[in-house]
DNA sequence: GCTGCTGTTGGCGG
DNA sequence: CCCGCCAACAGCAG
């Protein structure tokens, strides 16, 4: 699932990658369904659009690539923007590939037979570059976007928390625009805070000592100060790992990140808490759709 | 072979 | 303001 961290894993890659070539053909297998118009809020985001971004986009060379929320965003020579959206398990790899058939396979000159992980065969979009290499989005499930970035797409998004702007009189800020919400769906809110998801909010609230259902408004200023703290070591230590491949997600190489080895809270219902000197439970409860997983003893509920 | 679960985001309705 | 529910999809556990 990737979320900041993992996010930014694949920036990193494509920042050693792939900068400084030049798009040189583009292929796909769902191009409406992948590909969609930069206005795709709309209903007709599936409307023939492929062909544009093509045109916009071939012959075009990578200037730099960074990172907004969950975005990857992929500058181009003609001023133009690239915006890839991984959702649930999309993720790029970066290798010597070529098709087979109608599917796109490693080639046998690639050496890496990361690249040859089961996770990294749903290959729906392709970018030939200048060193004839390919950049491909895999994505089992097919949720994945990508579109030619506009003003519209990033205008709605909260500050980013590892920008060294980010301090904790922001952070107090823009959580209590929401005093009445759970502090887990908070956190989680794009609009809130950018790149946080249900992962790094449950490592967080655990390392914090909150529960997740915890009204904002009524946690304790000292309790706020240290999830502060928490949520940017945890963010931190996502990289540092080089992402949690807990799921789908695969560095641009298409090795595994290490992140979920780390984990205290997420997916570890009914372990022993492995905080120091308690003796609680990992539990899950069922919260906007997804789970929540929290200790039963040391996570204080305010309300 | 069925059901439920996995999770991102925007949109909708109460 | 806050909440729940829904869609897109595919694999997997039970």
């Amino acid at each position: 699932m990737p979320e900041l961290p993992e996010v930014q894993t694949t920036v990193i890659g494509l920042q050693k990658h792939v900068v400084g070539l030049t798009i040189t053909d583009i292929w796909s297998d769902l191009p409406k369904k992948t590909v969609t118009r930069p206005d795709f809020k709309e209903t007709i985001k599936y409307s023939p659009y492929f062909l544009k971004f093509k045109r916009n986009v071939i012959g075009q060379k990578i200037t730099g690539v960074y990172r907004r929320a969950k975005n990857i965003l992929i500058d181009l020579s003609n001023g133009e923007t690239i915006l890839i959206h991984m959702k649930m398990t999309g993720h790029l790899l970066y290798g010597n590939y070529v098709q087979e058939k109608k599917e796109w396979v490693p080639s046998e000159k690639e050496k890496n037979d990361a690249l040859r992980d089961p996770f990294n065969k749903w290959i729906h979009l392709v970018f030939t570059l200048s060193n004839k290499k390919q950049l491909v989005l895999s994505d089992l499930r097919k949720f994945a976007t990508v579109t030619l970035l506009t003003e519209k797409h990033l205008k709605d998004l909260g500050p980013e928390p590892l920008e060294d702007s980010f301090d904790y009189k922001t952070f107090k800020a823009v959580l209590l625009r929401r005093p009445n919400g759970k502090i887990k769906q908070v956190l989680m809110d794009p609009k809130v805070i950018a790149g946080i998801g249900n992962i790094y909010s449950d490592e967080a609230l655990w390392l914090a000592n909150i529960h997740p259902l915890s009204r904002v408004g009524a946690v304790p200023e000292k309790q706020l100060k240290k999830l502060f703290t928490e949520v940017q070591n945890i963010l931190k230590k996502g990289i540092d790992f080089g992402g949690d491949s807990t799921s789908d997600y695969r560095q641009l190489d298409g090795t595994p990140g290490s992140f979920h080895h780390r984990h205290n809270a997420y997916r570890k219902t009914k372990e022993s808490c492995a905080k120091r000197g308690c003796s609680g439970t990992i539990v899950r409860i069922a919260l906007a759709n997804r789970g929540a997983h929290f200790c039963n003893k040391h996570q204080e509920l305010y309300i």
